[in-house]
Formats: C-alpha cells, structure tokens, sequence
RNA sequence: GGGUCAGUAGCUCAGUUGGUUAGAGCGCGUGCCUUAUAAGCACGAGGUGGGAGGUUCAAUUCCUCCCUGACCCA
C-alpha cells in the first residue's frame, strides 16, 4: 500500500513536516557524509552581512546554490558546504552610528573607538536568527555551525598572509586617489553613499581665455571651459583630445583656439582663420591664471587626453590634478605638479591668498569675478545638474586627492584577462561582456579606508631624516609578536584582538632602533570577502592540504551586483596568489524588482518578504518560480500571481499524478519491485514510447544541468510532466489502470508510471527539495530521503526516436481532426465513420499504421484509410525550400518561388519521378521543394504543418445510436461525480425520455451499466421521485438514481 | 557622462550557421472533453518583432544610429 497525499494539502504545513524529519534523520549531515571523499565538489559561500534583513534577493541567489549543490550530490558527489558570514565595513559602522546619534567622525572620536568597535562587533549579527530561519525555511543547506567569520582573528591573520605577499611583491603600495569627499567629515564617501546623495545644483559654467606664451600660436587665446571655478587657481594644465579638429578663429578683436564641434560656444560672429588636429597643440605653453605656489616641476602647458569629449564646454578642459581622476591621470602621465589651494575641510588654504579660509563652493562667485577683471573671463552663464551631496550633512562634495593604498592589480590585468578564459561564466556574455571589460580597463585597487571597523592594514611605518616614509608588512600574528616591542603591554588586560584601536597601540623597532607605528587605515572590506578561499580555513596556517584539494571552487552564485565585488576580489587575489582562477563554474542571477519593474525599496512600500511568501505558497514553490519561469540572468519582475500558476500548473500536476498512481496501485494491489519488472520490450507501446520520452528528457536534463543552465533543465522537466506524462499518457491509459488486460499488463503500465515518477520527483529534487523528498519516501520503503540517492543515468537504449516520431504524428493528427470536429459542430461523443489521410509515401503510412489505433480512440472515429499519392482526389501543392533556392538562384529566387508555388499536379509528379523539373528556363529539383497536400476533393480537410486529414461527417443510425449511448452514460457520470457517488457505489436508475433513446438505452444495457454502474434501468417510477432533468441531442431526458 | 545587458501578443517567456504563415503558457471570448485533475483540449481575438537606416534574393536574427528600462562605474 502506498500512502496517499491528503485532500487539499497545504504544501506549507508538508515542508514543517520534512524541516523535522531531515533534522530527526540528520539528512543533510548523511548526504555529505555518505558520499566518497574522493570525489568532491568544492562549492564557496558568498558571505553575507547579517546585520540587514534577508530579503527575496537573497532566496534566489541561495536557490541557485542550493540547487547546484543538491544536484551535484546527487550525482555522487560530496559537496562541503560551510557557511560564512561577512562582518566588517562601511554599512555595519553606518548601522552603528545612526543607532548612536553619531554625526561624524569627530564625533566617533569622542565616543571611542574602542567603545564605537564594540558596539560594531554587536551589531553583526542583529539579524542572525531571522539569517538561520531563512536558510532553514527555504531548504538551503548550508552549514552554519562551522561558519567562517571575517572579523576573528584566524581569518584576519589569513588576510595579513596575502598583503604581505603582495607587500613583498611590491604590488602593495602607496598613492594619492582622487576620491569623493566630505569636507565636514573630512573623509572620502563610498561609492554607494554617493549614489544615494545626489541633489540638482545651480553652478556657474565659464569660459575662460589662456594666452599662449609659446610656440606657433603664441598671443593668442585658449578657450577652456569649466564648472568648477574654484579648481582654477589649482590648475596646472590645458588638456585636448587628440584625434578631434580644433580651429583658431578670428572673431572681433580676439584669436580664440577651441574644437571645431564646439564652435556653437562663440559668442559673436568669427572666421575659421586655421584648423589642426588637437595633438598638434600638445606641449604649447600659456601664461597661468593664478600663481599662488611656487612650483618645483614644470606646468602651464597643452596635455592630451581621449576623455576630452565635443559634447559641451569648448573641447578644451582645465586640469587640476587633485581634484578630479582624469586630471590626476594627466597629472601622472606628464609628470605635473600637485597643487592643493583648497584643503581636506573644504577652505581655501592659506597660501590662496585672498581666498583663504573660504569655502571651496562659496569662492566661486568671486574667482569668476576677478577673471572678468583681469580679462580672462570669455562668457559666464549659469546650469543646473545633478551633484553628489554628503548624505548626512547635505553639503556637495568635492573630488579630493587623498592618500590610499592600493593594489596595483593593473601590473598582472593581462593576466587575469587569461585566467577569465578558463571561467564558465552562466549567463555567458556577463564574463565576456561586463566582466571582461571591467578588465581590460582595469584600475589599480584602492585598498585602504580611513574607517574604524574592519581589517587593519598590517603596516608599520618610521619617518627618515629626510621625510621619507619606511614601511614593513606583517604577515602573521607570530611574526608581530616577535617583532612588536610592547606586545604584551598592550594585551595585558584585554582579550587579544587584532582590531583597531588595540591594534594602533602596538609598536615595532628596527635594528638600528627606529620605532615604527602602524598607519591608521583598515582595508576594503571586498578584500575580506575575496579572500575566503584560505581565510575560511585559516590557510597557510592550518589546513594547508585541505586547502590545496578544495581551490579552486567548482562552483559559485551570486547576484549580478557582485560582478565587480566579490567575482573580481576572488579573482584578483586568487590570480595573484594562487596563479588560478578562484572559481571554475560560476551563476549570475538577476535583480528581483517588483512586479512593474522597479528596485524594490522600503520607500515604495514594494518589498516582497520571503518568508510571506514561504508561508503562503510554500519554499518549493517559491524556488520553483525564482528558477525556472524566467533565465536566472536577467532581471526578475516578480509577481505573486505567478506563484499561484506555478502552484496550480506543475505541482498540482504532479501531486495528482501521484494521487492518480495510489490510488489504483492500492486498488489493484500493485506494489512496485525489482524482481517483478516487465521488460520493456515486453511492455506496450505507449509504455515504451513515455519510457523513450523520459530517457530523452533525462539527457536533457542532465546536459542542461551539467552546463549550469537550470532555467532550462527545469523547463524541460515542467513540459514532460504535464504535457507528455500527465496529459498524453495518464489520460489515455486511464481505462487501462482500471482494467488491465492481463497481470502483465497491468504490471506493465504500473510500472512504467512508477519509473516515471520516481525519475521526475529525483529530477525536481534538487530545485524543490520538499514535496519530492515526501513523495519519494511514499513511493519507496520510506526510510531514505531522495536526497540522499544517486541520479540513474539517462538509458540511451531505451530511446526510441521512431516511436517518438510516430507518437507526434498521433498527436498532430488528434489536434487536427478536434479543429475539424469544433468547425462542424460535431461533438467527440458521436462516433464518426471513417478519417483519410493522404500519404504521399511509404514511411509516413508505415507510422500511421502504428498509432491507428490512439487515432481512432482520441478522436471517436472507426476507420482510418489511406489516400494514395497518386490518387486522383488529391490536390498536391509545392512550396519553395528557400534554404534551397536561395543560394541557387540568388537574385532570381522571387520568380522561383512563384515558379514553384503555381506548379501543377502534372509537374510535381514530373519532380517526384525524375528528380527534376526544366520550367521557364529553371531547373528545379526535388530538393528545391516541399509537397504537401492542401485540398481533398469532395471532403471537409483541415491541414497544418503539412499534415492534412479528410473527415467522412455522414451519420448513419447504428454511429447515431453509439452516440445517444455515450452521451446517456455521459450524463449519468457526471451526475454521479457532481452528486459525489463513490466509484464503487451501484446505482438504479429510473429513466424518462423519448422513446428512441429509451429504446436505444435498453438495447444496450449491458455496454451501458458496465460503465456507470447500474444494476436496473427502469422506465417507469413513482410520484415522489425526482428527477434529473437533461437532454440528449436536443431530446429531452429525465432520470432518478439511487444507491442500491 | 562611460560601460554592460535587455526590449518579441495585455502579462511571463521560447525562437542559430539569416530562409518567407514569429510560437507557447497565463489572461479574455466561444465551444468541447473528463468519475486522478480548482486540470485538459480546440477555435477566436490579440504582433508595424522598441524606432530609423544599412548589408542581402531574403533580417526578429548581422551592422550603424537613436529611444526606453535595468545594472555597474563616474
């Protein structure tokens, strides 16, 4: 006996039950454990931060891990699954300070950085227990006792291993980065809270005169263009585009250069008076604006550059290296001084002359104006555009250069370019395209942060005699403690931590005695993340052999947002360190936005809580959708009624398949077995040909799977269940479940629903771990989760792709004469007496032959004849094959295919017996055309996809009498099930209605009560009865039952 | 501002060496079938394949430009 699913199941309440027995059976433990530790599959976590809510974003991208995981145990692999949890950076110090009331830095500084990093490490895992109850939930097995965190001391002692490498490689270095800046919290923004800070501002936007001081154009004027008029008096160059013509025009009194396409700028009439490309003004000197610094490099003079575009200003920009990246580039590229009038609080520093002690912004009005008195001011006018504000103090921010750190990753690019190759990227054209690109215009890493709460940058640091700076790298926790002087001073009374600000106390001394102190920064948080390969495992330190089998990772997943986070610090430490690429296999899922379209956002009130929806629909259901209603890559608008459908459509589906298996297994006593199994050459056809099906699914699903590709390895599972099994198979062996012909038989078709099944449930396993895992421990001895089992290999035996054909040949000629019948108005239920089908050759009848039988049974028709090719009543038509044609007659193909679409009768069969056809000077050959028939004389056709059937329509009395019977026992069934009879129950009936049907009803009575069950059918019955009223055939029926 | 991806029916999506009638599901309308099915089937309505050019005998498919959206970076 197999048990059955209850009615109406709630598939919420059925994932409760499996949370408990997995944890009672120690499932996911065993479905490690009990695979060979020689055949693993290393798959790494993407931490997490767990001080934010986990949101429907994150079920996804676990889904698609959980599901690679699931699939590759089930492939016999032992797939290690530790957890991990991201702790430190930027959004944990910003939760920390609004928790805080902290305001700035200053302010952080007064609370204590070491009180402000307790209340950091607290704050990391706000939200653990909502975390752990997700990951439980939604069925993704992960190991989250043995998590790696990034903030122990194990794991920054890993990460102090690999900046020492790059140290000693000297790719860690030190520089300037021009980066956005607050000048109220003297610190640079990420780039994250600049997106969320930008406010429309009202600047100026002058034109300002150089004159040339040197060269062939000397005496005139540069037109140069800017929106920042307080970077001038810092200016140190003029840079134009190379490749783009410039012109000097004459326009009144003044000789201005500036781009050609930029010539809508002038203010009055002029005379193009000369034209050059830019890069003929490279080195061209002019006389400076401002000259509050003494210089000690060379400056004022014409740079080039590609970022100097045509499409405002003049084609002509002002460089300032410390205030913007592509002037800073300049400023490196052509060695030019570094001038800073304004300072790291915003104010004009004191050598700015007049301007000092001025805000940078407010100074603009004034500089604008002493241009105009000096005569350099061109044009002033006024623009409104969006500017990036300080989101907490609401003041724009400045483009600063400051001191970092970095990684100079552009040193090894052409490297990881390579390595990118070897990386199975899923979707594909993000690793060529978004990824690839992000590096071939690589940039040095910008590795330092002037933060609090993170990884301290393990460097040490003495000032010489002449100011020079001497730095030295600690790459292990041992190594600090030899070479610290006050080591156990500082660790005296408190537990050792590595982080600030016990960390700034520790001192180091070199032989000849200097002291060196530890520069203040900590580290991008990204290189925490990228370095999980050996942090999580405490390598080089411990673990090292572990280490070694498990790098790289076979496979990873996460959102597209990651591509330039955790993908490319994986894979720029992994490169450098490891010379491999970190990952070999990698999913990119796309954003989840709401069902319009947009970012989901506590402000639009549009964000979807995964656990609702868990506790709604169900996780499988919800894993089901994420995955597989649409490509996992692109971005997801998701929508709750599509939830419902899923539900509807494929679970209930398959829930009912099963039902439909229990319960007549039970009623027939079947119980599946091993030893019992009908062969399959034994079995019947439709037995083999859903067999042959399956077999070919399964090598769909396992090559879609083995290439990353869920969306469509699901998709193929969805179209087999309810197309080919449920609704072709299922229905049309209904009868046959009920009443077998044979033992064998029976077994027979039992069997091959069983095998089905079992292969489906194993096959939807691993995207929906729940219902299946139920559904197998049904279907099985109800000891071993599904998920423990291995996958059976696809049988290429039992394909049968003739079978195949033959069955959509069924099926298409089913499809056909249904339109046909709908057309006519000629109900399924009255019989019909015979279809023809032209065959224009032997195979195609061959195949007819074999499915005759499903034909004739679907459509309720009993004969099916052939019409010969040569037969008179066909009209045969032609159409081109253009894949044909076309190369063939190129420029003439249009007269061919009319050539071709008028031939006649006569010339198809010339083409047919010799192959070929001479006409108006072409020579057509078979290949060149497809036949088909369209038209049957003197018959009702419906033809599609050049199949074409002839339906006979003529009723005689013994097809009308076959039809009164189905339609009587039609009405008597759903009379039974609308009234709720069991199938059992047996009925009498009492019947009122013409005479014909009376008579018909009576004289088949044996046929009649078979199928409904009856024992009696009266014509006559008392008064007190009530009747069923219907009719047949417009004649109307009456009839009473009741139970005997 | 730069880069990447996408735009196919009201909605969600298929569609490759470029081949002429662009498909499916949902939803809508009308019928039909059914004692596993809140299911299924057929028919119907619904498309200037985002827009404009170009290459070609032939473009949803290849190229260019533009528009819209999303993301990443400034």
């Amino acid at each position: 006996m197999y048990d059955n699913l209850p009615e109406n199941i709630s598939l919420p309440s059925l994932e409760n039950e499996l949370l408990e027995f997995w944890a009672k059976d120690n499932t996911f433990e065993k479905s490690i454990s009990t695979r060979s530790q020689d055949k693993h599959y290393t798959f790494y976590e993407g931490p997490p931060t767990a001080n934010g809510l986990p949101g429907i974003h994150h079920v996804i991208a676990r889904t698609v891990k959980d599901i690679i995981c699931r699939y590759k145990t089930m492939q016999g692999y032992r797939v290690n699954r530790k957890a991990g949890w991201d702790t430190h950076g930027l959004p944990v110090e910003v939760e920390v300070e609004k928790q805080l009331g902290l305001r700035s830095r200053d302010e952080i500084y007064d609370f204590g950085a070491e009180k402000f990093n307790q209340e950091c490490k607290k704050s990391i895992f706000k939200y653990l227990s909502q975390w752990e109850e997700l990951t439980r939930k939604m069925a993704y097995w992960i190991n989250l006792d043995d998590a790696y965190v990034t903030f122990h001391n194990e794991y920054i002692e890993s990460v102090w291993w690999a900046l020492k490498k790059f140290f000693d490689a000297g790719l860690m270095v030190k520089g300037f980065k021009i980066q956005p800046f607050c000048p109220i919290c003297e610190s640079p923004l990420s780039s994250h809270e600049v997106a969320q800070g930008y406010v429309d501002l009202k600047d100026p936007s002058i034109y300002i005169k150089f004159r040339v001081s040197s060269g062939k154009y000397k005496g005139n004027d540069i037109l140069v263009w800017t929106t920042t008029p307080w970077t001038l008096p810092s200016n140190v160059a003029l840079c134009v585009n190379p490749e783009a013509d410039y012109v000097l025009v004459k326009s009144g009194e003044e000789n201005l250069i500036l781009a050609e396409a930029r010539l809508s700028a002038l203010k009055d009439e002029y005379q193009i008076v000369e034209k050059f490309k830019g890069g003929e003004l490279e080195k061209t000197e002019y006389e400076p604006l401002f000259k509050f610094f003494e210089l000690e490099k060379k400056a004022y003079y014409v740079t080039i550059g590609n970022f100097v575009t045509m499409e405002d200003g003049t084609g002509i920009v002002h460089i300032a290296p410390a205030f913007g990246e592509d002037d800073y580039n300049i400023g490196l590229k052509y060695d030019l001084p570094l001038l800073q009038a304004v300072g790291r609080n915003g104010l004009f520093k004191p050598e700015a002359g007049k301007y000092a002690g001025r805000n940078f912004k407010e100074a603009d009005p004034d500089i604008t104006l002493e241009l105009k008195m000096s005569g350099r001011l061109y044009k002033k006018e006024m623009f409104t555009h969006s500017y990036p504000h300080c989101w907490r103090h609401k003041v724009p921010l400045m483009y600063y250069a400051t001191d970092s750190w970095f990684i100079r990753t552009t040193t090894y690019k052409d490297k990881m370019i390579a390595m990118n190759r070897q990386i199975n990227w899923n979707p594909e054209e993000f690793g060529t395209g978004r990824f690839g690109n992000w590096l071939e215009e690589n940039k040095d890493w910008a590795l330092s942060r002037n933060r609090f709460w993170g990884t301290p940058l393990p460097v040490w640091y003495y000032t010489d005699d002449k100011g020079k700076e001497h730095y030295e790298c600690i790459g292990s926790i041992e190594e600090l403690k030899s070479k610290a002087v006050n080591f156990d001073e500082v660790y005296k009374d408190i537990p050792f931590d590595l982080h600030k600000p016990y960390i700034d106390k520790i001192k180091l001394v070199t032989p000849d005695g200097k002291e060196l102190k530890r520069v203040p920064e900590v580290i991008d948080c990204w290189f925490d993340s990228g370095s999980m390969p050996f942090a999580q495992y405490h390598y080089p330190f411990e673990n090292k052999e572990w280490f070694e089998q498990n790098y790289p990772a076979d496979f990873i997943a996460e959102g597209v947002d990651q591509t330039r986070g955790w993908f490319y610090s994986l894979h720029a430490i992994g490169t450098f360190l490891f010379d491999r690429p970190a990952y070999k296999n990698l999913i990119v899922n796309g954003l989840i936005l709401d069902k319009h379209g947009k970012k989901m956002s506590k402000s639009l009130g549009n964000v979807v809580n995964p656990f609702d929806m868990m506790e709604k629909y169900g996780a499988d259901v919800l894993r089901w959708y994420l995955v597989a209603n649409s490509p996992i890559g692109k971005s997801k608008n998701f929508d709750e009624d599509e939830l419902i459908d899923v539900k509807n459509k494929f679970f209930d589906t398959l829930i009912n398949t099963y039902k439909f298996f229990v319960i007549y297994s039970n009623m027939k006593g079947f119980t599946y077995s091993e030893n019992e199994k009908v062969e399959l050459s034994k079995r019947a056809e439709i037995d083999r040909w859903i067999i042959s099906k399956l077999n070919t699914l399964k090598k769909k699903y396992f090559e879609t799977l083995d290439g990353y590709e869920i969306t469509k390895a699901s998709r193929f599972v969805y179209d087999f269940t309810i197309d080919e099994l449920s609704n072709w198979y299922v229905r049309r062996n209904r009868k046959r479940f009920r009443n077998p012909e044979n033992d064998t038989d029976m077994r027979s078709a039992y069997q091959t629903l069983y095998e089905c099944l079992i292969e489906i449930i194993k096959m939807v396993a691993p995207v929906s771990p729940f219902l299946t895992d139920k559904l197998y421990l049904n279907l099985t001895n109800g000891k071993t989760s599904v998920h423990l089992t291995e996958f059976t290999g696809c049988d290429e035996k039992s394909i049968d792709s003739n079978l195949e054909e033959q069955m959509q040949t069924a099926q298409e000629i089913v499809y056909l004469v249904r339109a046909v019948r709908v057309k006519n108005n000629l109900k399924v239920r009255q019989p019909l007496k015979q279809i023809l089908v032209p065959v224009l050759n032997a195979h195609y009848r061959e195949t007819l032959e074999k499915v005759k039988g499903i034909i004739l049974e679907e459509i309720n028709v009993k004969e099916l004849n052939y019409i010969e090719g040569d037969s008179d009543i066909i009209v045969k038509k032609a159409k081109p094959n253009f894949k044909s044609i076309g190369p063939k007659f190129g420029k003439d193909v249009k007269k061919v295919q009319q050539l071709i679409n008028g031939l006649v009768k006569s010339e198809i069969s010339e083409i047919e017996k010799n192959g070929s056809l001479s006409k108006d000077g072409f020579e057509i050959t078979s290949g060149d055309i497809e036949i088909f028939t369209e038209n049957i004389e003197g018959w009702i056709v419906e033809s599609s996809g050049g199949l074409t059937i002839a339906l006979d329509t003529k009723l005689d009395d013994k097809l009308i009498e076959e039809g009164i019977i189905r339609e009587f026992i039609n009405r008597v069934q759903n009379y039974r099930k609308n009234n709720n009879f069991d199938v059992s129950d047996r009925i009498k009936i009492t019947l009122r209605t013409t005479e014909k049907i009376l008579d018909i009803v009576k004289n088949n009575f044996d046929i009649i009560s078979n199928e409904i069950g009856c024992t009696e059918i009266a014509d006559t019955g008392n008064k007190d009865m009530e009747f069923f009223v219907t009719d047949i055939n417009e004649a109307k029926c009456e009839f009473h039952v009741e139970k005997v």
